[in-house]
DNA sequence: GCATTCTCTTTACATAGGATAAGAAAAACG
DNA sequence: CGTTTTTCTTATCCTATGTAAAGAGAATGC
């Protein structure tokens, strides 16, 4: 008895949601379509929605002198957003810019947190999601602390994260990995050699 | 009229907390002393408590070929342990060790669970610590990504970690700025020399 | 289908950081 | 105290990555 809705099996892999409180966000839900190289949210606006991928890809990047850090992928059915921007009540640092055409089911933060607000099973999930993106942080932290870009890089071929190899321009996943475009191309000729 | 415990003083500057849920959590704890180079958990264990210090300090790190990777400080007054172990139920992948005799409160993560499952206002504080939990990992992660061990050891002198650079050994620190000992003694001096 | 643009690769050069080892300084300890 | 151990610095050498520029290849658009 799976339930129909994506998202709602999404949010249901880290807590069970009843047909009420589901009922509460659907409500929320807008579909929206963001084009190639047009955006979610871009550095300086305020966080206010957050969304739900139903097909596409995005980036996420920072800005750092002068220069697009892009340090995060997202891909269809998975949430996407100023997280941070949206918790801190502070304008976003962070770009979230569409790498083709995205199709999206958005919802306001505002609205979130009223589901917080009204129900425990979303304070709930709202806890438990947190938690898996602490860990995927942590995890990602500690890959840059402790491997070389070519370990870092050979770990994303053979990871559950081939899609960004698959589907995400060089480019980009040679700022993911904390390296240029040039090293990232250096390492890929080393690694076809042996 | 601020509440007098400290465990509960830092719990509040998250969300309020009514003088029966505090009571709960109270009858969790426990007073431990853990003396220098002593593990408040080791690689390979189970995660079953955390805690929060009183007086003291530990750093957790993580033993990658061999060698012991320092990822993270923490001082008097902030809350500590394995977090992603109890989390996942997994095996702690880190060690947390002290770095002196270090004083802490200790209560079981089954019992926090207890508590987000009695009640809505401590399932709302493990949502927002986990979330502040998750923004200091992001930028962490963003500073790994796109500065020079330079600039980060220079961003940690002037920022509200100075604790780190006053109270922690070098070659941890080293470690943290993910650079070796000798790398950060040689950015010191080349500082030293502007 | 041709031209333009974007992306990736390659080269040459400069440099910061890694590895190792040895010495200096500081801390711990009996 | 004085000894031992740990921590930090310095020196040498080496290598991977950064920068810049040019060329090859692919994708895009008119």
């Amino acid at each position: 008895m799976t339930s129909s809705h994506p998202l709602r099996r999404h949010i249901e892999q880290f807590t069970p949601i009843s047909d009420e409180d589901w009922a509460m966000m659907e409500a929320l839900l807008t579909e929206r379509t963001i084009r190639k190289h047009e955006c979610m949210i871009r550095e300086g606006g305020m966080g206010r929605e957050l969304g739900y991928i139903l097909e596409g890809e995005m980036r996420h990047y920072y800005t750092y002198h002068g220069e697009e850090k892009t340090t995060y992928f997202y891909f269809e059915n998975s949430l996407v957003g100023p997280y941070i921007s949206c918790i801190t009540g502070q304008p976003s640092q962070l770009t979230i810019e569409a790498l083709s055409d995205t199709k999206l089911l958005v919802f306001p933060y505002t609205g979130l947190q009223k589901l917080y607000a009204q129900s425990k099973a979303w304070e709930r999930f709202g806890r438990v999601l947190t938690e898996y993106l602490a860990i995927g942080l942590e995890e990602r932290m500690v890959g840059l602390l402790t491997q070389s870009p070519e370990e870092r890089y050979t770990q994303l071929l053979s990871s559950n994260k081939k899609k960004i190899i698959e589907r995400i321009p060089q480019q980009h996943i040679a700022n993911y990995l904390g390296i240029t475009p040039v090293s990232l191309s250096r390492i890929r000729k080393r690694l076809s050699e042996k």
